[in-house]
DNA sequence: AGCTAAACTTAGGAGCGCAAAT
DNA sequence: ATTTGCGCTCCTAAGTTTAGCT
């Protein structure tokens, strides 16, 4: 029975919820692993948006929600210089609040973000303002800290039933503005609130940090729709800065960011039809990439003895990718961002050679700071050309200089392109990320685990590829409290379990003595008892190990991003675990198209 | 071919609300 | 009843890739 027809089953109880996703379960059938093949269509899917590019035949929605105008503060509460109080414009007023509302954060102390905040204000105030508030030390924002404080107290001890009220309020503007129609369907929008003013905060030493992002006005937004259906309504008094119709782009508005002058966008949520179908495809082209690797792996190494340094530097360089699975590492403008490398982008100081080390040879020692300036530190044996290569690669450079001089994204993408249609760095994440938890739940679930034992292979799964994409997090800040809890846990299961084989092993003796009924009754309860508190204590060492191991690891990166959820889904089916248990609400709404056509022989 | 802008995916953390623990 | 811990949602920054231009 091909899939098709267990679709057109499953639609009949499916029809509400997932009836966008018929295309995508008709074409999943054709593409993968299906029997019956029809090659024009998978063809077409190929092409991928091709085939003109068309996103969408029609578009209607609301336009962007803009957040609430600016308060000003009750006369009450002031702003003070130099230890007198001043009161503020309204716009300077309006951007000092931004500043009083961080003051407990630490990067307020941070020289950079104080001084790009200071001068953002500056520029925001009157002659006189400006004249006046020359030192930020002089400012203080004590007062209007305060004012914030009480009021998100305030917030806090609202009745139920005002908090109700709020709520309500909330899921009638989500009614309102979360939802267009694409091609006639309802689907839920990503972001659809413009983004409120505030001090931009990049993460790891940005450059920019404290600037003012500014507030967006209808004037700055570009909205995108269908020609023929009810266009937004710019909020009153106000008008959009244009109206397209372009059906090539999946956006619904969009504006220009005043920080880094990159554009926004409002986009689909994930559990579109839209957004699902391209990650559909995204999977399509990893599991493409599994009969291609090999002759791809044997390329790259080949490259390593090429007489071009610009193909050597490639052939080690896409090595390191699949690997360590790297991010591609595009260049980034100097001063403008933080200073994060990705491989192409690698510094000669970035890597150190180890001839020997730890009784291994070759060693490359890792140590960068990678996207969101989380660092990425690795000690990793290689092949000695790779070591040779990488060794020739720096000579007569300074630390500052590119490791891989020769290259960059785009020609690396280009090629990889050439070896297969739709490859490009990316893929390769997608590809080991997938590969990996595929193998590693081969290998760690035995169909009579428990369920829980199950999840926790799962999970554990799930930590192989977040260490392998260098999935961080900072450490919870209650960890060391929880985890000595934990501890103590585990000691008075040990007592109690001590204690237990003491008793067991006085009540043998006194079998071994005398044996009666009741004496061997005692030995099998006690038995029984030891065993149990076993269990329990295996289950609490576990449990502390997979905390421990947690740590810093963060599993919803890769699950959401890199793991093909027809693995999952497939995993799930075959060992009678719930999908409830490996996927949430948003997750499962996310991952529809894969929850309704994987069998559980499905293998990535 | 190379550059930049645009489009889209991937990323960690803040904050909130709910449930478990005390 | 209150506090604490934790998962979920939202937010938006920071990447990659593609498109478009010269």
């Amino acid at each position: 029975m091909n899939k098709y027809g267990i679709w057109v089953v499953q639609s009949i109880t499916y029809s509400l919820k997932v009836r966008n996703f018929a295309s995508i379960a008709c074409l999943g059938s054709l593409a993968s692993d299906c029997r019956v093949k029809n090659i024009e269509s998978e063809r077409r899917w190929e092409e991928g948006q091709s085939l003109d590019g068309q996103k969408w035949k029609t578009l209607e929605h609301k336009g962007p929600l803009f957040p609430p105008e600016y308060e000003p503060l009750p006369k009450t509460v002031s702003f003070s210089y130099g230890g007198k109080p001043v009161s503020l414009s309204v716009a300077a007023e309006e951007v000092a609040t931004f500043y009083a509302k961080m003051l407990d954060h630490e990067y307020t102390s941070k020289e950079v973000f104080q001084r790009n905040f200071f001068t953002d204000w500056r520029k925001e105030m009157t002659e006189e303002e400006r004249d006046l508030i020359q030192t930020l030390s002089k400012c203080d924002f004590g007062e209007i800290h305060g004012y914030f404080l009480a009021k998100a107290e305030e917030k806090k001890a609202l009745t139920k039933e005002e908090k109700q009220v709020l709520k309500e309020e909330a899921s009638k503007q989500v009614e309102e503005y979360g939802y267009c129609y694409l091609d006639g369907h309802r689907e839920r929008i990503g972001n659809f609130r413009v983004e409120p003013p505030g001090l931009f905060r990049g993460r790891g030493e940005h450059p920019k940090m404290g600037k003012l992002k500014k507030r967006v006005l209808p004037e700055d937004i570009t909205i995108n729709c269908s020609k023929d259906s009810n266009i937004p309504v710019p909020p009153r008094g106000h008008h959009w800065k244009k109206v397209q119709h372009d059906n090539a782009v999946t956006w619904l508005a969009s504006w220009v960011e005043n920080v880094q002058g990159s554009i926004k966008y409002i986009m689909l949520n994930p559990s579109s039809k839209l957004k699902g179908e391209r990650d559909w495809q995204k999977f399509e082209i990893a599991r493409k990439l599994k009969s291609k690797v090999d002759m791809i792996r044997r390329q790259y190494c080949a490259d390593w003895k090429s007489r071009e340094m610009k193909k050597r530097q490639r052939g080690v360089a896409v090595y390191f990718i699949d690997k360590l699975a790297l991010r591609a590492g595009n260049e980034k403008e100097e001063g403008e961002t933080a200073d994060t490398v990705g491989c192409c982008s690698l510094r000669v100081e970035h890597i150190t050679l180890h001839e020997k080390l730890d009784g291994q040879e070759c060693v490359v020692e890792f140590d960068f700071l990678g996207k969101d300036s989380i660092r990425y530190y690795n000690k990793v044996p290689v092949e000695k050309r790779v070591f040779k290569n990488l060794k020739l690669f720096m000579e007569n450079k300074i630390p500052e200089d590119d490791l891989f001089d020769r290259i960059n994204t785009a020609y690396l993408n280009k090629t990889l392109n050439e070896s297969m249609t739709g490859l490009t760095a990316k893929v390769f994440r997608t590809f080991n990320a997938s590969t990996t938890l595929q193998e590693q739940l081969n290998k760690l679930t035995d169909a009579d685990m428990s369920v829980q034992e199950k999840i926790l292979s799962y999970n554990r799964a799930n930590r192989a590829v977040a260490i392998l994409c260098n999935h961080q997090r900072a450490a919870p800040k209650t960890f060391e409290k929880s985890m000595q809890l934990l501890q103590e846990k585990i000691a008075l299961k040990q007592e109690q379990l001590d204690e237990a084989k003491k008793e067991l092993k006085e009540a043998r003796n006194q079998h071994k003595e005398c044996s009666t009924d009741k004496s061997r009754k005692l030995v099998d309860k006690q038995e029984k008892r030891v065993k149990k508190l076993e269990e329990q204590l295996k289950k609490l060492q576990l449990q502390m190990t997979d905390r421990e191991e947690n740590k810093v690891i963060a599993l919803g990166t890769s699950k959401l991003n890199y793991l093909d959820p027809r693995i999952s889904v497939a995993w799930c089916k075959k060992f009678g675990v719930p999908i409830e248990k490996i996927y949430n609400k948003t997750q499962r709404d996310k991952f529809a198209w894969a929850i309704d056509m994987t069998e559980e022989d499905y293998q990535f």
